[in-house]
DNA sequence: AGCACGCCGACT
DNA sequence: GTCGGCGTGCTC
């Protein structure tokens, strides 16, 4: 028989590797189960894998006992952990830990006791170390953390002596009470061949017991025992446990307070949801549709099936919408989805509109929940009391009882790596593997595509899915023309054919701002030595006038500055690395970020010869003067990291953009995601360049990126929008592409 | 994390 | 000849 279990421990050991331990006779375990097991001198956490017949060693530990009395993995979870630690090189362990219920950690407590404390032996000692045994002495007993403290520095290695010295004891419990909620309840206790069947007795019990065991027995199921002392009076449950006639269990609590999806307070866009967005009430694009449809087809064609779909939209093109119909799909035949989301706290209009069309469906994952919210949802998602997970990379990991979709919107946000501790996984790579062993459909949505994705997608491992043409509210009327035209001649029914004449009409104006490049070497020979081009000058005193606002981006990270040639904007990159070289002032080199390489800086330039050369380095609190001095007395404010710190909260500060009261904001990439206040027309990119040149093989990729999102902010509203990108770069592809909006 | 083992330098 | 500091590898 299966006698042995193969256990994943808590320990910094080699990736997929177990350890082999035997079952005791009363325990029954079963793969997925938390336990508890010896582990060189501690007790350790881990997850039984698998169950054996054989072990991997002659000799074996016992496993001590399950935390849980079920399995908190499936065994898709498992196959999962296995993947994640051999592709991402962590231990077994801290692959199923992201499967574990939020707060599942739990230490061992261990209790010091007085032992065989001769005079003689004491002699020897050091003064603290006697000291300490007198208090230990005197209170029978300490917790080791206390008694640990009282010896000083280095006192677990002096506890660990003293133990061996047979001076002291030490005595391990296992955690009994679990993280939270849960509470201990009396049970009718059953004979050991367990058939139902109570124990008998001869014996005559005090009142208070009798009436206790016939509550418990006329109850059923679970009596707690709270109830218990209060009703009949403290101990007397426990003497019945004792007399074998009541079990004692700790069970969790049912029916846990209702989760609010409550987003973080501080959230931007509070109050600016797009009021009337409900289910039914959009009419698809045919573009919108047909992607649909062919998600649809893919979700209900038989298991081994390519399910796993790019889904590349401008900004406003409806990704969020097709996403929001495919997860209806596979909601309608009771399964569930998980929705990615690259960081909660920035795309609250997306968690609202997933909240808006599944009402009390959606469990929202953030980090603004308390371990206590975070444990309970945990359980109502594995109990199938949610249709729909929002949250972070994290939350693909969420324990959902039937997956039929994941969707990974913004999918080339880099926040779906984890970078801080093991394992180091990507959320996309992982939901690909996760979508593979559980046949669930997988939608990675983009304005702008990782350029692996992209390729994905081109060579047929993904489907590719385009969403060219944004939808405008200016479109409207026209579409409830087009609608009425194409009613008479409607084939396939009104709504495709009113999509399809929006498609038309969207196909000669594809809504996306008008892009202009600024070529800042120019301005500069022709004497403007001002940051802003003096097309950027007019536009902006321009578009304040009319009373509308405006967005100046810079993309400045980090402190690291940039040398480059002002006269030919020839930036100094590394040979080996193609690389911008970073300027070092505390030892007055260049350096490679990359590769380490050093370098004197140039006195001259490179490629023209000329002697302009400068180091880079503007920020936003600069621009922000700048704005000031070219049109004083206006509303500026900076969105920064370092202004999100002090100053108005981030939802004041939103308010006061959509209100109109703030006339200009200058920012980094915050203001870049998600931001949609119709009243922008103009987004003017004060130096395009900065993160071209970041010490990055990706760079480009990113900047490109960038670009396109900012454009985006530009011409939400009725009137068009104009974006104007200021470089020394103009010929870059990079930013060539962006002013075309050009990602292909 | 904690422990044993073994190597090497500093001491009796 | 012995002690101890620390680098390395192991824990079923």
């Amino acid at each position: 028989m299966l006698r042995y279990a193969e256990v994943a421990v808590d320990a910094p050991v080699s990736p997929a590797r177990t350890f082999s331990y035997h079952i005791p006779e009363q325990l029954r375990l079963q793969p997925g189960q938390l336990v508890w097991v010896p582990f060189g001198r501690r007790t350790l956490q881990g997850v039984v894998m698998e169950l054996a017949a054989a072990p991997q060693v002659a000799e074996t530990k016992a496993i001590l006992q399950a935390v849980e009395p079920s399995p908190l993995l499936t065994p898709t979870a498992l196959t999962l952990s296995r993947w994640l630690s051999r592709y991402y090189l962590c231990s077994l362990f801290d692959a199923v830990a992201l499967f574990l219920p939020p707060g599942f950690k739990a230490q061992v407590r261990s209790e010091i006791r007085p032992a065989a404390l001769t005079d003689a032996a004491q002699s020897k000692l050091k003064d603290t170390t006697r000291e300490a045994l007198a208090t230990l002495t005197e209170q029978k007993g300490l917790p080791e953390a206390e008694f640990s403290k009282l010896l000083g520095k280095g006192g677990l290695r002096e506890v660990n002596r003293l133990v061996s010295q047979g001076l002291i004891r030490r005595q391990v419990d296992l955690p009994r009470k679990r993280t939270f909620r849960y509470v201990s309840q009396l049970f009718p206790a059953a004979l050991p061949e367990d058939d139902g069947t109570e124990v008998t007795r001869t014996y005559q019990l005090p009142g208070r017991q009798e009436r206790l065991l016939q509550a418990v027995r006329e109850q059923g199921g679970g009596y707690s025992t709270t109830q218990a002392n209060k009703e009949f009076g403290s101990g007397v449950g426990n003497a019945l446990v004792e007399k074998g006639l009541l079990g004692l269990e700790w069970v969790r609590q049912e029916n846990p307070p209702e989760i609010l999806p409550v987003l973080p307070e501080e959230s931007w866009a509070a109050g600016l949801a797009p009021a009337a967005i409900a289910a039914g009430e959009l009419t698809l694009t045919r573009m919108q549709a047909d992607a649909l449809a062919r998600i649809v087809a893919a979700l209900d064609a038989p298991a081994p099936s390519p399910r796993t779909f790019l889904l590349h939209g401008v900004t406003g093109s409806g990704k969020t919408e097709v996403y929001l119909r495919a997860i209806e799909h596979i909601v309608k035949r009771g399964q569930q989805a998980i929705f990615l989301v690259p960081e909660i706290a920035l795309t609250p209009q997306t968690v609202q509109r997933v909240n808006a069309r599944f009402p009390g469906q959606v469990a929202v994952l953030h980090s603004g929940l308390t371990e206590r919210q975070k444990f309970d949802q945990w359980w109502k998602i594995r109990d199938g009391d949610y249709s729909v997970v929002v949250g972070p990379r994290s939350a693909l990991f969420a324990p959902t009882p039937d997956l039929g979709l994941i969707v990974l919107d913004e999918e080339h946000e880099w926040t779906y790596k984890q970078v801080d501790t093991p394992p180091f996984y990507h959320a996309r790579t992982a939901a690909l593997e996760l979508a593979h062993l559980t046949g669930a459909g997988l939608i990675l949505g983009s304005a702008t595509p990782d350029v692996e994705s992209y390729h994905h997608a081109q060579s047929g491992r993904y489907r590719l899915l385009e969403l060219p043409y944004r939808i405008r509210q200016r479109d409207q009327p026209a579409l409830q023309r087009a609608a009425e035209a194409a009613a008479k001649y409607a084939v396939n029914g009104p709504a495709t054919a009113a999509g399809h004449s929006l498609d038309l009409a969207a196909a000669a104006d594809d809504g996306l701002a008008d892009v202009e490049i600024c070529d800042l070497r120019l301005e500069l020979r022709q004497g403007n030595r001002s940051i802003f081009s003096r097309a950027l000058a007019a536009a902006l005193t321009e578009c304040i006038e009319q009373g509308r606002q405006a967005i100046l981006f810079l993309n400045r990270r980090g402190s690291a500055p940039i040398v480059q040639c002002r006269d030919c904007g020839y930036v100094v990159t590394c040979s080996g690395c193609a690389v911008s070289l970073t300027y070092h002032a505390a030892e007055s080199r260049l350096r490679c970020h990359r590769c380490n390489a050093r370098r004197r800086p140039p006195t001259r330039c490179r490629q023209c010869g000329s002697n302009h050369i400068r180091q880079l380095g503007i920020g936003t609190q600069r621009v922000v003067e700048e704005v000031e001095k070219l049109l004083p007395g206006i509303a500026v404010e900076r969105w920064d990291a370092d202004a999100n710190r002090g100053g108005p909260s981030p939802g004041e500060r939103m308010r006061r953009l959509a209100s109109g009261e703030t006339q200009v904001v200058v920012g980094t990439q915050l203001v870049a995601k998600g931001l949609d206040v119709p009243a922008v027309t103009l987004v003017g990119v004060v130096l395009a360049d900065v993160g071209l040149h970041l010490p990055d093989y990706r760079a480009g990729e990113r900047a490109f990126g960038l670009l396109c999102q900012v454009a985006g902010r530009a011409g939400r509203g009725a009137e068009p929008g104009r974006v104007i990108i200021q470089t020394y770069n103009p010929e870059h592809y990079a930013i060539a592409a962006a002013a075309r909006q050009d990602y292909a």
